[in-house]
DNA sequence: TCGGAAGTGGAGACAGCCTCCGTTTCATCG
DNA sequence: CGATGAAACGGAGGCTGTCTCCACTTCCGA
């Protein structure tokens, strides 16, 4: 996917750190409350090198989660392959609660970018819709799930989902948006 | 609600201005690509005044939108009073959809202000959620809906659609969104 | 009509974001 | 193993939007 980028050594180290850095930022929750130069400060490097590397803050957060969403569209693929077309379905969206609810700092970074409209993040957004989006068909076609409602419903649900993070019955409600959804593909 | 607030004549009249420009603004959609400065030159009065009478930006939201949201919410109340209790909850979700259609600006408002964790906006989120409640918990009483899943996922599931404003095919999606809840909730 | 309380408004302090460019580090080549 | 140009660094400073502060104006009751 990505061309030509044959990266010197001192700038793939300040580039790890900067990762580094984030991450831990990240997992602390931290994310959006810290001045953005601030990272460059953290990782000991100056804020011009942040900027080269990272534009955005958009940009960093992309960084930090391809991999983790990397992950779950693997794992879409893999429970696609494994499960019956509509248990499959079922399956990845628990998981998928599952995951926001143990990270939550993902689930806040959707939220916040989404909400801000962010280009960025279009990437490991489109993948995640993909993934739904085919579960979704395979579910379809196999009968198991109506065809009248689109993945881009589901979609809209999971993204209520992360939306509402803060709320304080998280795991509940998100639960429960799940089975109505769940029940209410069901034909 | 409000006590003592014996404001002077100017105070209400600069205070008018400002509201009324807000709603302007509001509807052309450009609330938030605006300074905020901008809406006190706007109206024709200072910054300072514009603070003084809101002191950020959600506050103002919160003045422009606290009359829509009652409305919404004598709405839920009436539909209440006159439908079989799955009947109105079924309305009252169709018509929320249907309101956020036609005002874009309150769906791109709610989802901001929820994204960035306003407390402002509380009162008039409380109340929405309060009428959800309400209905759902009617419906339930009256055997119409499952009594597993809470209001929480309902409202979880609006915030969803209300975050998710800017998709390409907004409307459709919302209304599977809709679907796939209400079928969902049927015993 | 007058006093002071309430309200006004806009200059400027402040806080983040980002750019620009002189300096440093790297890798290649004779 | 220098030398040389390209690549990368980093942080001072400019910019943009937010918000405060207070000298001035307007209102209203006595």
């Amino acid at each position: 996917m990505n061309a030509a980028k044959p990266l010197r050594a001192d700038a793939l180290r300040n580039r790890e750190a900067l990762l580094a850095k984030a991450r831990e930022v990240f997992d602390a929750g931290e994310f959006f409350d810290l001045r953005f130069d601030d990272f460059a400060r953290l990782a000991g490097v100056g804020t011009g090198t942040l900027y080269r590397h990272f534009p955005t803050r958009e940009a960093l957060a992309e960084a930090v989660y391809h991999d983790q969403v990397a992950a779950l569209c693997e794992r879409a693929r893999r429970l696609q392959a494994t499960l019956p077309a509509g248990e499959a379905l079922a399956a990845f969206l628990r998981a998928m609660v599952d995951y926001l609810h143990t990270h939550r700092g993902l689930a806040r970074t959707l939220a916040t970018l989404m909400g801000a409209g962010s280009d960025t993040l279009a990437e490991g957004s489109r993948a995640l819709e993909q993934a739904v989006t085919d579960l979704v068909a395979t579910a379809v076609q196999a009968g198991a799930v109506r065809d009248d409602v689109g993945a881009g419903a589901v979609m809209m649900a999971l993204h209520g989902i992360g939306a509402a993070h803060d709320r304080p019955d998280w795991r509940a409600e998100a639960d429960g948006v799940i089975t109505l959804v769940l029940d209410g593909l069901r034909r």
